[in-house]
DNA sequence: GGCGACTGTCTTGACATCGAGATACCTTCG
DNA sequence: CGAAGGTATCTCGATGTCAAGACAGTCGCC
């Protein structure tokens, strides 16, 4: 089946055939999927009363562990937003009574962000419901395709991870 | 070599060893990506003094051909955006010369938005320089490799671009 | 011990995006 | 013809994000 990043290629191709178009191919559709991957997750949380944003902050303390504590600078590598940015969002998430700041008693200039008993079940409720929509979309591919696909993606995603960057 | 995704699917499955989170080795990957081409195309597009926003609404009118004119509507589709931020991109892009604004003769509640000739100069020169970025990124993978990635990925997006939604 | 560079977090101001609704026009069909 | 519903674009207010810089605290090294 024909995509619209197909039509975008043939345009160009047809527009600029001097030109080499191919890196399109693959990363204009990870551009675009991951947009229509964000309105999707919009709408599952929506039925939980979670933002995306809420969500990725939730469940990455979730993830830590007892007893669900990160620092904030932790919580920018997870996330891959700025600083500001994160201060706004934990923030609003200890207004709302899900997440609470503590000193951190071994650097007087950090912070911990812990999870709230609410904000637990928050971030364990969501997530069965994002992993519920998640196997739907990715219901086209076999289990094959789909561990071929991650390995893939892989490849890309290592060096910014490892990377400082 | 691991990636930030091996890291978080190893603590889901520490601490909800009752789940299957497989589907997030594909699909956080994608956001990750995306989310990663989205600082790397800022950077770049910054040489030439354009924003990412401003690149996809340009380039957009640049695949269109001559005479390098679309509705605001089609843009749309294109660009995954909602209707209010299109009419801002335009104006703005407008106020810098970079396109025009015109009725369109068959539809008196429609307008035609139209590159200039600077606009299409500034499309094709930062076109260029992000197929340079893009290839640097893609490096690791073979020829092979991202023939079978991109068509791995087009069936995961062609349901978004092909059923209305 | 204390100077200088570095780190972790927060503050601020600018700005792009979204969602809902308004407006004008078109189309269909009785 | 004219009403009802649909479509294309724009308006407006709220909000989340970023970049740059401020500030407090820490660490390495002479």
């Amino acid at each position: 089946m024909e995509d619209e990043v197909d039509r975008l290629v043939a345009a160009w191709r047809r527009e600029r055939p001097d030109l080499d178009v191919e890196p399109l191919e693959v990363l204009s559709r990870v551009s675009r999927l991951a947009r229509h991957l964000d309105r999707a997750r919009r709408l599952a949380f929506s039925e939980h009363n979670l933002e995306p944003w809420e969500f990725d902050v939730l469940t990455a303390l979730r993830r830590a562990g007892t007893p669900y504590q990160l620092s904030p600078g932790q919580l920018l590598t997870q996330t891959l937003v700025t600083s500001g940015t994160m201060t706004n969002r934990i923030d609003r998430l200890a207004k709302k009574g899900l997440v609470e700041r503590l000193p951190d008693p071994s650097d007087r200039r950090g912070v911990l962000v812990r999870l709230t008993d609410e904000g637990r079940d928050r971030a364990d409720q969501s997530l069965a419901g994002l992993l519920a929509q998640e196997r739907a979309i990715l219901g086209e591919l076999s289990r094959a395709q789909r561990t071929e696909l991650a390995a893939l993606l892989r490849q890309l995603t290592a060096p910014f991870d490892n990377i400082p960057g």
